[in-house]
DNA sequence: GATCGTTCTATTTTT
DNA sequence: TAGAACGATC
């Protein structure tokens, strides 16, 4: 193909770009630094194939990281060819999903298991393990998904390279086991089972190298040991593996990303083509040898500087200020300019090493008139409301779920304990049977109120599977998954329970739950409909779209930020101590040095650099040095802003706060309670006699969570004061201590 | 079941 | 400093 008969989607490229869309060795390796159009060249040789090289569209996996990324592919590659719909673009562990669904048996799973998330792994780990804190579970579900990363089983004989723990191949067994139990799998057996079972079963390999005749990676550098022993399983020696990445933007070594992947590529596949993408299209060249005098201090990296296409640029500039409050008033300065010279707020964005850091910024911004939008504050899927109703799906689809039951089964209040819980999972387990079944079990067992309660659960949980097959049965799509959703959250009342705590701390459960319902009402009502949603939801655990559309500054961790680009960037906190850590060393230091690349190599036009020579960190003030990283600059390659100050204004002062407060907490009590406590707490304390409400039968009461109601009885208590038991407008009958609740009040004798 | 006081501890977070 | 987590308490 000569130049001159280029399609015209292959026109635009550059010469490096089109010959990574055009090779057609077996392996492919391309290096491509930030903003040098590697999505572009990614979906144009999706296309190119598909159009020019004939290649069937099922027959290429593309896999990314984020679904955000595969979802861009996918709208990209079909505005070149609208056929590569039909390819198969997704992110790792979706495509993991997709592959053990359609080998469930092969994987020794039924096919309505779900996908436990790391907060339900922990779950898992503390119901093993009851006396551990909930602290060492989670350390513990850590360790096993890292494990997990790095493919190792619980009998590997390097497992102590993920922990010296004496007890934690044993933790990591029981784990498995249970898990295995469960029916469910985590994120990590998405990747770590299918690449087992590629490995050991001829037929199953031979059959997906057979569908797979193309696979491509987006942001190689970031995959870990157990992708890449997939990729290995997945690519014949026929096949074409073509891998897109930037060593040089490496950044989640600690969640399993193995630079190793990217950098020994060339040494696992021989054969392998090496592209190099160093035309830059989005930033100055200033700020371009800014981040390469950073990054060329690693010594693991494969090579490579950026050069701008785009001409002329403001060379970078570094402030050292006293404090932290400067630190956020120099934002503020700098983003007025920006304004009064024709830009707009949301061209801007202020980055950081550490969440905490924005609360300065949150504090500060208000009063000095900057309005602004934090990424990566509130997930979707955390909320306590969406878990609860993920977990009636998940357990709709897996009656085997423990987690997932333990989460729901006495949520809102039914009366079944602890102990009755544990009898009911043990009983299933025991019994090799399903917890709805142990349900059904336990009733004759047990007494009182929990009883009433376990039939209760059983009968919401039955009438929700058969809404389920009956809306296979009836097939004409009557009906949606949003419906079993919106009819659990009432029949369950748990919408009650949910709007009780919307009143009293401002949430908007009910809400969120319209939201998932909503999300939910696309999704059919049948089995398939039930688990392709779980999945999705299971996957995307994205923080929720900040509206992008605001006119705000943009306050951001350095992770956060890949993939995005600002005209103006500050990045802040650039001392020794808090970036880096002063633990960090070795391929530590060097992954925060491509942190702190990563963070400059988002700015188009104008780059800020600021550190602070005291810091405030865990409520204490510390005199800090400059970030290494900031000495390795080459001073040229910046201006100093605000000439640092002889006499350290703010020591003095800081000090004195810092040894003030340590000295606060230890009076603490005496100090809140000489406070403005007492008017907002009208029922605390017999002290104050005249205070303490008489509480007589037939009295009206209000309460926070579930409303007017009528005092039915008052007893008397040794020193709690009066129990009052009170009978709501809803039927609801519950007692309290007044003296030990405020959110009953009386409303008139 | 709710609340209070004490104690602990403190990155980053694609799935 | 601030938040979460735990235990004690009624």
């Amino acid at each position: 193909m000569t130049q001159e008969h280029l399609p015209d989607y292959l026109q635009g490229l550059n010469p490096e770009q089109l010959e990574a869309v055009c090779y057609d060795g077996s392996r492919l390796l391309i290096l491509a630094g930030a903003g040098t159009g590697k999505t572009r060249v990614i979906t144009t040789k999706i296309a190119y194939l598909v159009r020019e090289k004939r290649v069937f569209p099922e027959s290429i996996l593309a896999v990314t990281f984020t679904n955000k990324a595969a979802l861009e592919m996918r709208e990209r590659a079909m505005g070149i060819e609208p056929a590569c719909e039909r390819a198969i673009m997704r992110t790792f562990h979706s495509f993991g999903a997709w592959f053990m669904r359609r080998n469930a048996q092969a994987f020794n799973l039924k096919s309505g298991f779900t996908i436990y998330d790391s907060d339900d792994s922990t779950e898992l780990v503390h119901s093993i393990f009851p006396n551990f804190s909930k602290r060492d579970c989670g350390d513990y579900a850590f360790l096993i998904a890292k494990a997990k990363d790095y493919c190792l089983a619980p009998d590997a004989p390097n497992l102590g390279f993920i922990s010296g723990h004496p007890e934690f191949r044993r933790i990591y067994a029981a784990y498995e086991e249970r898990l295995r139990a469960t029916g469910n799998v985590d994120f990590g057996d998405l990747i770590l089972m299918p690449a087992l079972l590629l490995e050991r079963d001829e037929a199953i390999r031979a059959r997906t190298r057979q569908r797979f005749k193309v696979i491509l990676v987006d942001e190689y550098q970031d995959s870990n040991v157990a992708q890449f022993r997939l990729l290995q399983q997945l690519a014949s020696p026929e096949s074409t593996l073509c891998v897109v990445g930037d060593d040089d933007q490496s950044i989640y070594r600690f969640r399993g990303a193995e630079v190793r992947n990217i950098l020994n590529f060339q040494k696992v596949f021989p054969e392998t083509k090496l592209i190099r993408l160093e035309r830059n299209y989005r930033s100055h060249q200033g700020i371009l040898d800014l981040a390469h005098s950073i990054v060329v201090h690693n010594e693991s990296r494969l090579g490579k500087k950026l050069l701008a296409t785009r001409p002329g640029g403001i060379k970078p500039a570094l402030a050292i200020l006293d404090d932290q409050d400067q630190e956020i008033e120099y934002c503020a300065r700098v983003a007025r300019q920006h304004i009064k010279a024709g830009g707009r707020w949301r061209d801007i964005a202020i980055l950081y090493r550490t969440n905490a850091q924005s609360l300065g910024f949150e504090r500060l911004f208000p009063q000095l008139g900057i309005s602004y939008r934090i990424v990566g504050a509130l997930r979707f899927y955390e909320r306590e409301e969406i878990k609860d109703m993920l977990s009636f799906l998940a357990f709709l689809a897996n009656p085997r779920d423990e987690i997932s039951f333990k989460r729901i089964v006495n949520k809102p209040s039914r009366g079944i304990g602890a102990t009755s819980i544990d009898r009911i999972v043990t009983a299933a387990i025991d019994g090799g049977t399903d917890l709805l079944e142990a349900c059904r079990g336990a009733e004759k067992e047990v007494h009182g109120k929990g009883k009433e309660g376990i039939r209760d659960f059983a009968r919401l949980i039955s009438v929700a599977r058969d809404t389920l097959t009956r809306g296979m049965a009836e097939a004409n799509g009557q009906g949606n998954l949003g419906t079993i959703i919106a009819d659990y959250a009432k029949q369950s009342r748990l919408i009650e329970y949910y709007q009780g705590k919307d009143s009293i701390a401002g949430s908007q459960k009910e809400e969120n739950i319209e939201e998932l319902v909503n999300a939910a009402s696309d999704s059919p009502l049948s089995e398939e409909g039930l688990l392709e949603f779980l999945d999705t939801v299971m996957l995307d655990q994205s923080q929720q779209k900040a509206d992008s559309g605001a006119d705000a500054v943009t306050l951001i961790t350095m992770h956060n930020t890949k993939g995005l680009e600002f005209p103006l960037v500050i990045v802040t906190g650039l001392e020794q101590g808090l970036f880096p850590r002063n633990d960090e060393e070795g391929d530590e230091i060097e992954e925060q040095r491509r942190l702190f690349y990563v963070a400059v190599t988002r700015a188009k036009d104008v780059l800020h650099l600021t550190a602070c020579r005291w810091r405030r960190m865990h409520g204490r003030l510390f005199e800090t040095s400059p970030s290494r990283f900031l000495m390795e600059i080459d001073p040229k390659l910046y201006k100093l802003w605000g000439v640092p100050k002889r006499t350290l204004a703010g020591t003095a002062a800081g000090n004195a706060f810092g040894a003030r407060a340590s000295g606060l907490s230890g009076s603490s009590s005496g100090f809140g309670g000489a406070g403005g406590h007492t008017a907002s707490s009208p029922g605390l304390g017999g002290a104050r006699g005249a205070y303490v409400p008489e509480w007589a039968v037939g009295m009206t009461v209000y309460h926070d969570e579930y409303g007017n109601g009528v005092v039915i009885k008052v007893t008397a208590s040794q020193s709690a004061g009066p129990l009052v038991i009170v009978r709501f407008d809803s039927g609801k009958v519950a007692q309290f201590f007044p003296k030990y609740t405020k959110k009953l009040e009386k409303v008139e004798h």
